[in-house]
DNA sequence: TGTACATCAGTGAACGCGCGTTCACTGATGTAC
DNA sequence: TGTACATCAGTGAACGCGCGTTCACTGATGTAC
């Protein structure tokens, strides 16, 4: 406390600056999102900020990558959590209430390319996107992981970004219920080879 | 031509306005969007837009409807276009090449809710979906259908949304292709009942 | 241990910009008599 | 058929705003001697 208490210089004003704009994307969403209300929320000038980011666009991407990290993360964690012929389901939970637990960083991480992404991105996104196929990868006869990954991936894709867009009317539902319904219709019988899917 | 060569009354602003809307949408995405920006392009004064709607948001709702109308329409054709067996494949592959085709329209249609959406936008939303829930519940049981749908949805919604947000390295091939491959992987064993899913 | 000085990390005022929207207006149209 | 007037659909200047970024600066830190 003592040293970050009210110095001149931060300490570690990188990392403030990232959580700061992970706090303000929580609370107001992707809009919001400028580097004034960012510097301004990590109690520093306007200013401050360009002397660790070249720019906007810099700062945004470091958020992102930020989020790929932690992402990567609980997808890990879901896989690792059961038995491996539940793992893909877990997975596919886990990718869903990331999204809906944390919408507008979501949109940062999966929206539209800013500018050609910094190549310290890109790194993390694949990490992330590479947990999933992993898993794919080892039960799937190599000619169908292709496009058994992608539907994977689309499929929890789409239903977080549906949920956290406002496109389905769930209800009351909670985001967990719904992945698991939806993973289990998907699951249902696309497994190659024994087991699969039936948990809950 | 004679009658909207260059008249003080312009004749059907409101439509000029929504294809100027759009063609910036094709042109330089969401970003550049703003009433001024459309006025000009309609080639009128700033203010005018105010004579037909009351502000941005309506706009841009009157947009995403005009955009939810050609979607329906699109997936109506889609599903006409084939034999019923095919016809939740091809609404599929209407749907992703829908949104490949105009990225910034499909985002406003399907993005983060802007504000409390107008009726009028709530019930095209609706008869777009209508289309793909009408399909799916012709060829499945009720107790599965709402899982079903979700799950059809899901999958073509992030498949199309990981695609025009550059997540995935296509390597060249064509939305479409990306689409029946994974409708394909997809398909292959949920359809409840016969035939599906064999298609091209 | 003490001083000089380079470097690093912040400040604060100012810029130009495009935005959504307001205001008061003016030109075109249509209708009543 | 002609005129008076209400209404409709546009104009153009101006507002206040927050933004990203520039500039010249100042205070704190660390290193050489």
């Amino acid at each position: 406390m003592s040293t970050s208490d009210r110095a001149y210089h931060h300490g570690d004003l990188p990392a403030a600056l990232i959580n700061a704009a992970r706090v303000l994307l929580a609370e107001s969403g992707t809009e919001a999102l400028s580097l004034r209300a960012v510097a301004r929320r990590a109690g520093v000038s306007a200013m401050a900020p360009y002397r660790h980011f070249p720019d906007k666009e810099a700062l945004l991407a470091a958020v992102a990558a930020d989020g790929f990290r932690e992402f990567r993360a609980a997808l890990e964690a879901a896989d690792g959590s059961v038995p491996p012929d539940r793992a893909l389901l877990e997975q596919g939970v886990a990718y869903v209430r990331f999204a809906c637990e944390q919408p507008a960083l979501f949109r940062l991480m999966f929206g539209p390319p800013r500018q050609a992404p910094h190549p310290k991105l890109r790194h993390d996104q694949e990490q992330s996107h590479s947990v999933l196929a992993a898993r794919v990868a080892a039960e799937t006869a190599p000619s169908l992981r292709q496009s058994r990954t992608l539907a994977c991936w689309s499929v929890v894709h789409g239903l977080a970004s549906l949920i956290i867009d406002g496109q389905i009317d769930t209800g009351g539902t909670t985001p967990e219920a719904l992945a698991r319904m939806v993973a289990a219709a998907f699951l249902q019988q696309s497994a190659p080879s024994g087991g699969g899917a039936s948990g809950t």
